[in-house]
DNA sequence: CTGAAAGCGCTAACAA
DNA sequence: TTGTTAGCGCTTTCAG
């Protein structure tokens, strides 16, 4: 049997809602009051039951995460910055694993309502209209972090994933380079796939290069992929002089699939990432990135929550972050 | 207002212990009532109360874990492992970052113990008496991952880390190096500075190989402070052959740092690493390194976590997986 | 197989 | 400044 309020209170010799009120540290107790309240609690080793308190005041002090990939470099950052600030806001945080599994997804949102957590961020690929569905029937507010919703109905902190491309491409062109291969994710997945697609795409369009199917490349984000999707690129017979990844991990597959097969980089292909995960720095050459400020993703989507959850006022609700080009080694295009 | 148990007792003209009856899957339910029942929480949308629940039944489903630092590669693989064997099992997690401060373990503990998780996993650097005082304290299990209680008292599940690098650095002794430097944690570490370093030394020793303070360099686990390492020893009067680095991270940081200064891996310089994180062969050359079965750590810890939740009898509280060194291109020491 | 009723430990009016 | 008293939504005997 733990000890309970109640147990204080006897101790203490005074009504549990005083113990009560100073546990809450509520200022309407006289300081003698406290002070036995507080060797009582100090005597008995008495702990707050969070359940009990939750019940009482329909208040848990904990959000939950749904993540795609905790193990993912990228989203683990991404994490971080949402515990980080979590934790500065006195809430802990309910973490789970969702693998993009749309399924898995909706599942989660339940449990986590269940636990009755006071709100949730969500990081995951496509958002469907069930999504939206589940979100707006959320009792408690939701934020997407580093996660599109098309229509905006929900709120997000993003960078401008097309425009970030976009630019990464643009340089490449600058740079001299017109035959540029792509190495996407699925196009299914609205972020690594079809917006930094299209942003590639339109850089392409604005400087009148045309798109050649045979120079964009699909992978699963992993570091294999990226590596054979260089290799098949290379045996093109007009083989690409540059090549834009959509992820790091990708692009550190892309440079030693080059290596592997005798290609000097940046001398013979300049190769682009994206995220700037630890990774970038950890390659030879190093590797020149989209800068995406992960941990501050993780940071404004968490704080963000905190202000839906007080019920504070905020103008507005989808913010997009900015992004730039970290020039490293595995390019030799002029810095601007 | 949310729909309660009552809510659906009264739509479906029943008490609301028939309704927790069904909601919980007790078999003493006819069919026909648990029908009208399930037809009741379909048609009001009712989520049961997980807070209720926790205090009625004075057990939560969630475990909280601790980690140093989730964007760290290792312990988010680690991670991974945990939350899968727990989804499996039904449990949530609640994930807090300690960075290894011992204040903060001490309070995280608290604030689960408040919010009544059934069970802790904890991983963390030194364990001190006040940790294993708290643990022994805690009224519920707590099993460490990748975590070393040197008395045992605490359950736990590891690799032998000593004898893991005591392995490695025999490889390389067989292998013909005479002249073996070490790039290790701070040796107040208990698994990445000291037991490795001890089995450095002790693999030394067996092989009447004097040990040379100068060969051994401090690490702080990051790449950079890995590269670091390598040039320093490099610069001495007479440098390695060969070095063991204690964490994959810091081999990365080894290897650049040797090609760097213009030495060749592994013709002049042998490099093995510890861990076998996804790193490994994110590199040229990959990466020999002691395999540490991360993932399967967090999941052993987690199932050992949910038998002593179920109260079911374990015969040996302190697990020790295996290792074994994977030999890639950054040795050229023959495989075993 | 089903219902009644007593808590679980705490918060939050409302009184005093 | 302090105490009394309803609940919060559910589980769990105990009866029937």
């Amino acid at each position: 049997m733990n000890t309970t309020i109640y147990d204080v209170a006897r101790e203490a010799g005074v009504s549990m809602a005083t113990v009560s009120r100073v546990v809450n540290g509520n200022p309407n107790v006289k300081p003698a009051t406290r002070k036995k309240v507080l060797d009582a609690i100090e005597g008995l080793g008495y702990r707050p039951n969070a359940v009990a308190r939750g019940l009482a005041s329909k208040k848990t002090t904990t959000v939950g995460v749904i993540i795609p990939d905790i193990s993912s470099v990228f989203f683990a950052e991404l994490a971080r910055g949402i515990e980080d600030i979590a934790m500065m806001y006195k809430y802990n945080i309910i973490l789970s694993n969702s693998d993009q599994n749309k399924d898995r997804e909706i599942n989660l949102i339940n449990t986590l309502l269940e636990k009755q957590v006071d709100g949730i961020v969500f990081m995951g690929g496509e958002i469907t209209e069930e999504h939206v569905e589940q979100f707006k029937h959320s009792p408690v507010p939701i934020v997407l972090a580093a996660t599109v919703d098309e229509n905006k109905e929900v709120p997000s902190v993003n960078i401008d994933y097309a425009d970030a491309a976009f630019d990464a491409v643009e340089e490449l062109i600058e740079g001299g380079h017109q035959r540029i291969g792509m190495v996407s994710g699925s196009l299914e997945d609205p972020v690594n796939g079809y917006k930094k697609f299209s942003g590639y795409k339109e850089a392409l369009n604005k400087n009148n290069i045309t798109f050649e199917e045979e120079l964009v490349t699909v992978g699963d984000y992993s570091y294999d992929s990226g590596l054979r999707a260089a290799q098949s690129l290379m045996k093109l017979e007009n083989p690409p002089t540059a090549i834009f990844a959509s992820t790091d991990e990708m692009a550190l597959g892309v440079i030693h699939g080059l290596q592997d097969d005798g290609f000097s980089v940046p001398d013979q292909v300049n190769v682009i990432g994206f995220d700037n995960t630890r990774l970038a720095t950890m390659v030879r050459p190093t590797l020149t990135t989209v800068v995406q400020p992960m941990y501050d993703i993780g940071a404004v989507s968490m704080r963000l929550l905190t202000k839906f959850m007080n019920k504070e006022e905020v103008d507005e609700s989808t913010v997009v972050l900015p992004h730039r080009l970290e020039y490293r080694q595995s390019t030799n295009i002029p810095e601007k």
